[in-house]
DNA sequence: GCCAACGTTGGC
DNA sequence: GCCAACGTTGGC
């Protein structure tokens, strides 16, 4: 199992949208960087991501879980074979932590969100996973 | 609203 | 294949 964190402009798609969205799935469509790109596409089934709210909240909201792996993206215009995954929101957090909270954590200084803050998709370490947790509130148990 | 960081485009 | 110009993202 890997971990992951993917961002999204709270506007455009929101972790509120996401809980009310059929099933409290969504296809994570619209990325344009082979980097994220990239990493969407060595997502597994089971997989887990935190939901990051970029712009003016900054904080990890929510996780959610990978149900469907990569496919292409229909909405890609570009023909370069950019893809998207599904994932469904599993928990949201009780105490959600901002970048402002993972910046002061010397245990989180090498988190992507911290040295990339440009990439949308992006891998997390599992001591980083465990960390953002903890803080964060949410449960890392396994179903 | 500004600007740094980064990715992409296109001319050569 | 290089690199300048440009556009976008996202933190501040």
């Amino acid at each position: 199992m890997n971990y992951w964190l993917i961002k999204s402009e709270p506007d455009t798609w929101s972790w509120d949208d996401q809980n009310k969205s059929p099933k409290k799935t969504t296809e994570w469509d619209g990325v344009r960087n082979y980097q994220a790109n990239n990493c969407m596409k060595d997502m597994a089934k089971g997989d887990r991501c935190f939901f990051y709210h970029s712009g003016k909240e900054r904080s990890i909201v929510g996780m959610v879980q990978v149900v469907k792996t990569w496919e292409l993206d229909p909405t890609d215009k570009t023909g370069r074979s950019f893809g998207m995954v599904t994932v469904m929101a599993i928990q949201s957090a009780k105490s959600p932590t901002t970048l402002a909270q993972i910046k002061d954590e010397a245990k989180l200084k090498d988190m992507v969100l911290v040295k990339n803050s440009r990439l949308s998709v992006q891998p997390v370490t599992g001591a980083q996973w465990k960390q953002v947790c903890k803080m964060a509130k949410l449960s890392n148990k396994q179903e």
